[in-house]
RNA sequence: UCCUGAGUAGCUCAGCUGGUUAGAGCAUCUGACUGUUAAUCAGAGGGUCGGGGGUUCAAGUCCCUCCUCAGGAGCCA
């Protein structure tokens, strides 16, 4: 593509350029000195390539340069591809010219172990690392794949705002901040409900953002600001909704497959796991994986008093917390999603099914491989009275419902939504150990630096 | 918030029952080598043992306290 701007040749294009003299401007990843030779290892962004210095090929100015190259100096470099075996990825560089644009002094992250902590505190280096790396261009691609999905099946765009009045859900604490004089506004913790009313206005729609949660919570699953999408979608009942939710789930994994072979083989991921995820996935309805829990004697872990105590059989009603879940998951090699739960333990919008009304119209898709919940959605309540009772039950603010219930009052239809949790979803695909490395600057309770 | 564990060189760690001048590998610097790819070999520099207090002739080591971090639980995407 003619562009007005400067354009660059990249690594992962190399194969175009076998035979040439081309120049590649990034850094030194790694370097070695074997007397009359130097091998850079040059990462661009793009990939990696191992490019060679002899001595014998460039002035002694360039091969001083060479040999004082340090691990993350920044350079520009011209010289002829060539395939080659012995190099990493099968490419190679015979370096005829070398620039240094400016050289790094004692990079703290070298090619060595390093710690957790460590880690984070250089979080805006670590991101240079190859796995890294690789699991920034895996969720970019998740991304790429949900908007594709929702772009082409007709939904529409429709930003909710991240500065909210009040609760969404009022049990999840919210992060509060000074709003003029009208008091305080928090942090969104879900766009749901700006997407039911954007649903009436333009029918299918989908709202894609960071979402913010105070909650308390210090785990390989949680971070305090994620991102997640969420269709809300007119004249969908549950079952429409779970049947999205598996589109769009098989659809990111297929186009992950697809685009991301070099990154998850990278990741060191097992391909064939996700080859398998294709529709139809597993269900099962709240009650029947309560009975499954009998039938496995799986109990429910409960703190009481500061003891650990099993209960048998595991009570109906109760929710499931990551024992129950990862026990029901072993069975399954793909996404299964659990729907129709007690209504107590669920939000109050959730609309009670009409065959009984101990459940709502809830689901939740459960990620195999220990990935836990990666969507949660439902069939809202469309009664006007119905939600008006619910909100008074859960001793929600009325006033900060007033625009919420219009939305029943004027040409109220049955209408379904899910949100899907980015993170979770790019740690299933990529087999990341922990949720902060799905995101490039997570924030979390004990972290919120670089 | 609760439970568990950890803080010693830039990094990852060892350091016994309290006992001379606190160690290793990597990284850094110097030198050797035309195939390294976490190179190898030879040499050098590098420490407020998380902070504070206490016990003792003597504390990295024992006690108290505070701080920081990690793992797990609950909550959730």
């Amino acid at each position: 593509m003619e562009s007005r701007y400067k354009s660059y040749k990249n690594i992962e294009n190399l194969k175009d350029y076998i035979g040439e003299t081309i120049t590649l401007n990034g850094w030194v990843h790694n370097k070695t000195e074997k007397g009359k030779l130097v091998f850079i290892m040059l990462r661009d962004g793009s990939g990696f390539v191992q490019c060679v210095v002899f001595k014998g090929n460039v002035s002694e100015e360039i091969f001083e340069n060479a040999k004082r190259l340090t691990q993350e100096t920044s350079i520009s470099l011209t010289g002829s591809v060539r395939e080659d075996n012995r190099a990493p990825g099968g490419f190679e560089i015979d370096v005829t010219d070398l620039k240094i644009y400016h050289l790094a002094k004692d990079y703290p992250i070298t090619p060595k172990e390093h710690g957790d902590a460590f880690l984070l505190e250089n979080r805006h280096l670590w991101l240079r690392s190859s796995k890294q790396m690789a699991i920034m261009r895996v969720r970019a691609a998740v991304i790429k794949a949900i908007r594709d999905f929702f772009d082409g099946n007709g939904f529409k765009l429709m930003d909710s705002p991240i500065l909210t009045p009040s609760a969404c859900e009022g049990t999840s604490t919210l992060f509060e901040t000074k709003y003029f004089d009208l008091g305080s506004a928090y942090l969104s913790q879900s766009g749901q409900l700006y997407a039911e009313a954007s649903c009436m206005a333009l029918g299918k729609v989908y709202t894609f953002g960071p979402t913010f949660r105070a909650e308390r919570s210090k785990t390989r699953k949680h971070l305090t600001e994620f991102w997640m999408v969420e269709p809300e979608m007119p004249f969908f009942d549950l079952n429409d909704d779970m049947d999205l939710a598996e589109d769009l789930v098989e659809y990111i994994v297929r186009y992950c497959l697809k685009t991301c072979q070099k990154e998850l083989e990278v990741l060191e991921r097992d391909t064939t796991k996700l080859e398998k995820i294709k529709r139809p996935f597993y269900r099962m309805s709240y009650t029947e994986a309560v009975d499954w829990l009998h039938k496995n004697n799986i109990p429910l872990k409960k703190k009481i008093d500061g003891q650990e105590v099993d209960i048998l059989p595991f009570p109906w009603g109760e929710d499931f917390g990551a024992v129950q879940e990862e026990a029901i998951m072993e069975q399954f090699d793909k996404p299964c999603i659990i729907h129709r739960y007690p209504a107590e333990a669920k939000a109050f919008y959730m609309k009670r099914d009409p065959e009984n009304p101990k459940v709502v119209l809830a689901m939740d898709m459960l990620a195999p491989e220990k990935s836990g919940e990666i969507i949660g959605g439902s069939q809202r309540e469309d009664d006007y009275d119905a939600l008006y009772q619910r909100i008074v039950e859960h001793n929600l603010p009325l006033e900060a419902f007033q625009w919420y219930l219009d939305l029943r009052k004027y040409g109220s239809v049955p209408h379904s939504g899910f949100g899907l949790g980015v993170e979770r979803t790019v740690k299933w695909i990529t087999g990341a150990a922990h949720i902060r490395e799905t995101i490039p600057f997570p924030r979390m309770i004990y972290r919120i630096v670089p």
